[in-house]
DNA sequence: ATATCTTTGTGTTATAAAACATATTTATTC
DNA sequence: GAATAAATATGTTTTATAACACAAAGATAT
């Protein structure tokens, strides 16, 4: 029964990656795929170590940061429910550039990549969907390059709002955004310091962008904010 | 013979690929290779353009680069003979998020990547030289981002010439660029002004770290280059 | 509940790097 | 080969942002 609930939530959470395989594949990612249960802020791998799994978030919220000059943090991307990470470094053939951590209280499948690519090996689709990750990951990072190093702080502070409704979306009421971050992830995710990150916040709330209630952050004014973001 | 010149021309210079390939295989891309000649600063393609070839660079130099704010522009990568470029953003599925421009007199081949797709689709080690490239440059731009927004002008500048170094690699006298690149080509590679490029630069001949001649560049502390990278 | 630690919020100061200005040298063009 | 444009060089001023300092509010532990 345990089989059948992993299958349960393999391929219902899985379902891009899952509609793929056949069923003898399918038979070998339940067999070796293993749940695991992160706390908050708990590291999942860290720069530097050696990558061996593909990790699959299925719930919860996970960042993938890479500690910078002088105990400053940079936050490279936000992974949410069903994103596949981890795999980048293996497929590269060396260590990892950045760590992982959750977020949030999280749930992830864990497949070794030795596996992974053994699927790929005879799954051409595997390998698309992989060249398609990519190919994303890899426009994304080099737009952030250009972003972080050449926009003033608020258009940087305004892209990360952005950033977090694009990943995370809206509460309810479709104007909260749906992430509990301090304002130390926040700097961390615009390239500033968290004193500046506050004070830009706080402009915002002034120029009635946003409003702040502690962690949570309403906005009430989107296209502003996408242009503060684009020109700045 | 025209068909002869190409083969030899892709069989030795591409030799990565090519020697992945079968018989038919090679026959399709000498029926559908074509040989570009690029002047200096020529494009060859640019941002927000929809990506129809994979290319593939015989001989020059040539780099990627995106317009940012303000006019100011960020070379994101720096190409040398035999690399391919251009494939990201049709793997991706997307319009170019940069530019690419031929640095010196460049001869380029190109291979329209709807082809490169069908070839994929049947050779899995094909499938695999991608994901192992568009991981690599992955890792790349993810640690350019912090290196980039964290390090400091002397350490974003020693950054560069280690990179120039590394791409392109010294002259017969073990010690000058093999590159021939102006002070803005640099300042935008380094993430700075073209006056503090030029500045810093003669920074490091009065430490006694590089010489400079005009254009020409020899570098005569490396180590010390490297460490002032590290650490700044 | 009280004490302790962490996060948030602001004001002030210091500084790295951009912006600007202007020679001077080196390429290009006619 | 003179004229013009572009690239290099360097000094000065301005500014965006980090660094520092400290208070207040929240969270966590004892």
């Amino acid at each position: 029964m345990i089989k059948k609930a992993l299958e349960k939530v393999i391929s219902e959470d899985m379902s891009d990656i899952w509609s793929i395989l056949d069923g003898d594949e399918k038979r070998r990612i339940i067999d070796h795929f293993e749940i695991h249960h992160f706390k908050k802020n708990q590291i999942i791998y860290a720069e530097k170590e050696d990558p061996e799994y593909l990790w699959c978030l299925l719930s919860g919220k996970a960042k993938l940061f890479k500690d910078g000059v002088g105990g400053r943090v940079q936050i490279l991307r936000l992974i949410r429910p069903v994103q596949y990470f981890g795999y980048r470094a293996y497929f590269a053939n060396e260590p990892y550039v950045s760590s992982a951590s959750a977020i949030e209280p999280s749930t992830l499948g864990a497949l070794p990549m030795s596996l992974v690519a053994d699927l790929i090996q005879h799954n051409i689709d595997l390998a698309w969907f992989f060249i398609h990750e990519l190919s994303r990951n890899l426009g994304g990072s080099d737009t952030r390059i250009v972003n972080l190093t050449q926009k003033h702080i608020r258009g940087r502070l305004a892209e990360a709002l952005m950033v977090l409704k694009d990943n995370y979306g809206y509460e309810d009421d479709n104007s909260t955004l749906r992430i509990y971050m301090g304002r130390e992830d926040l700097a961390n995710l615009s390239n500033m310091t968290t004193s500046n990150a506050i004070r830009t916040l706080t402009c915002f709330v002034n120029e009635k962008i946003i409003i702040v209630d502690g962690r949570r952050i309403k906005i009430i004014n989107e296209p502003m904010l996408r242009k503060i973001s684009k020109f700045g």
